[in-house]
DNA sequence: CTGTTAGCGCCTTCAC
DNA sequence: GTGAAGGCGCTAACAG
């Protein structure tokens, strides 16, 4: 059943039966009633998505490009958050969100992103390739999460001030032996402790960057010399990743464990508190512990995490309110606060 | 620049550049390879999705219909692990995943639901009106996952076994006032005690009801009155929701407050057991508390949960390889392993 | 192996 | 307030 049937069983034109579904304004309501009544019973559910977006150049889809894999994305409180975000603005302006992942294991670029009007990209790309070909001549509107891309209006957190924040707190009780766990902050993958001379990514490719100045800062500011602070890296935000690295820290002799571990994110942070428990070691007596995001899952449980909060959500609603048009395109920066819990007071 | 452009410059047909993208035995590899670079060059990045999804009829796009708010959703771990499953199959098989709500905020349907090949419905949406429109006359697949949907295949979990197996075992040890925390069981919204006489959903519309026959099952066999034990009901599977209702539960006065909990969800059970850390009851001697799901949180933190593990990711991947046509469309039953923790040794 | 042709279903000027 | 006509960009027959 098409628009074309419809009117022919009704005996008025096409165009009539186009616009009593998209302008009400142009017939006489009598008729506009008559026809979506009509159009019910016979079983018409209104003008067909696919025609209507090539004819229209718009198909109210808006594509969110995770640069994680979908399966990761999902299952991580941050982007979560983030994706609630969007969805909300979406949803409230009549748009659908289709998901697309960086790392698409399909060849190439599934050809259905062509069909978005608008894209979000959270979190860097492992290629731009795939950057490229979305900002291809369409010139459809782009808006890029938590990290740079060069053109493009982008929403950022402040990491540097935040985490300045989190170190100047913890070190008021000065540790004897600081130490900070990152997240995908060394150039080639590494889920191990960070060599003096390895090679990290630079402050456009990674928030980490900025994140870790903050921490420098705090550093420098207390006397402690940032060099002889020993890092970890982390490459994925997951217990499974995090924990034997964290275990690789825990089990390190007494005389050279970490009494402070400044870490990337909660999920990081909480696999330290579980470790530590299975240890014997007390938090945050034995173990001070921060982390990074404000997630639920680290403020209900005991001890609750000392972290900074960001809010996810709302940077997915202000990314989503860029990409419809509804906020100007200009870069924005959000604002953290510090939440001092028990595992670091 | 479109395909028909590019054809122009190129000096071949539109056949001939439409098939040296979609049929490579169709020309010969040289001209392939030529016009496939040519289109890099000009900046061609293959056919338009809108205008080939129209002309095929087919646009690669599944879309996941969720019973729930999409916030709420993409925060729950088992849809998560539920949306990872689905993402997975899709995507090793080129397509894409838009996602709907059944609570949309917006009017109707978006139209733009007309646009995916199939739909996978998770939960029982508040109102079918969604369901019967989607299942209008293009007859595109459908599958529902937890509930049951006339004539369409369904992917469900053992949860009647599940519940009876959870039961058996808690109830080894003899309770001497055992309770059960529902999830979506009453009628009308409840997030308090149910009362005795009160409307339950019917087993069609929520799975709660056969995960309650397993328990009873259970009950009765151990010489226990199911019509004896307190039951009390949340809404949404969330800790802000479920707190306040646990608080009323353990905060009852000693002879009263029970001392084993059979809850529907892990979310439940983990709320459970932080309000009861708070209080100073201990899990499990002086509380036991069981959970359903089997999700991440609830394994790695102590004490672990006694619970049923479903694999909500390989549920995902059946319903996305059926509604693909790569399985058979009949109903699926998947099968649940106990996991006994420490909070119901 | 390559080119011609006829729509897929709809929206939107333009004339009436 | 209504109808006729063209084309959005592409693919699948069919011819050559």
């Amino acid at each position: 059943m098409t628009l074309k049937d419809l009117a022919g069983s009704l005996g008025v034109s096409t165009a009539t039966v186009s616009n009593a579904f998209n302008r009400p304004n142009q017939l006489s309501p009598k008729l506009r009633e008559h026809i979506l009544s009509e159009a019910r019973r016979l079983g018409y559910s209104g003008p067909d998505a696919k025609a209507r977006s090539l004819r229209t150049g718009r198909s109210r889809i808006i594509a969110v490009v995770l640069a994680e894999s979908l399966t990761y994305s999902l299952n991580d409180a941050v982007a979560s958050e983030l994706l609630s975000g969007i969805a909300e603005v979406l949803d409230a302006h009549g748009h659908t969100l289709l998901l697309l992942s960086g790392r698409q294991s399909g060849a190439r670029v599934p050809g259905s992103s062509s069909i978005a009007d608008g894209f979000i990209v959270y979190g860097l790309m492992p290629s731009m390739m795939l950057i490229d070909e979305l900002q291809g001549p369409g010139q459809r509107p782009l808006v890029a999460v938590d990290f740079d891309l060069e053109g493009q209006p982008t929403v950022h957190v402040d990491d540097e001030p935040a985490c300045y924040a989190i170190g100047r707190h913890a070190l008021q009780t000065r540790p004897r032996r600081p130490a900070v766990v990152n997240l995908r902050l060394t150039k080639h993958p590494c889920n191990a402790r960070i060599a003096p001379d390895q090679e990290l990514l630079p402050a456009a490719r990674t928030i980490t960057r900025s994140r870790l100045a903050g921490f420098h800062r705090a550093f420098a500011e207390h006397g402690i010399d940032p060099a002889g602070v020993p890092m970890w890296n982390i490459e994925e935000n997951t217990y499974e990743v995090c924990a034997p690295v964290i275990a690789e820290i825990l089990d390190l002799p007494d005389d050279e464990r970490p009494d402070l571990l400044l870490c990337m994110s909660d999920r990081i942070a909480l696999t330290a508190v579980t470790l530590a428990e299975q240890r014997g070691l007390r938090v945050p007596q034995d173990l001070r512990i921060t982390g990074f995001d404000g997630i639920a899952e680290g403020q209900y449980r005991a001890p609750r995490l000392t972290t900074v909060r960001q809010d996810s959500v709302e940077k997915g609603r202000i990314a989503a309110r860029m990409v419809l048009g509804l906020d100007p395109a200009e870069p924005r920066l959000l604002h953290t606060t510090l939440l001092i819990g028990d595992s670091c007071p």
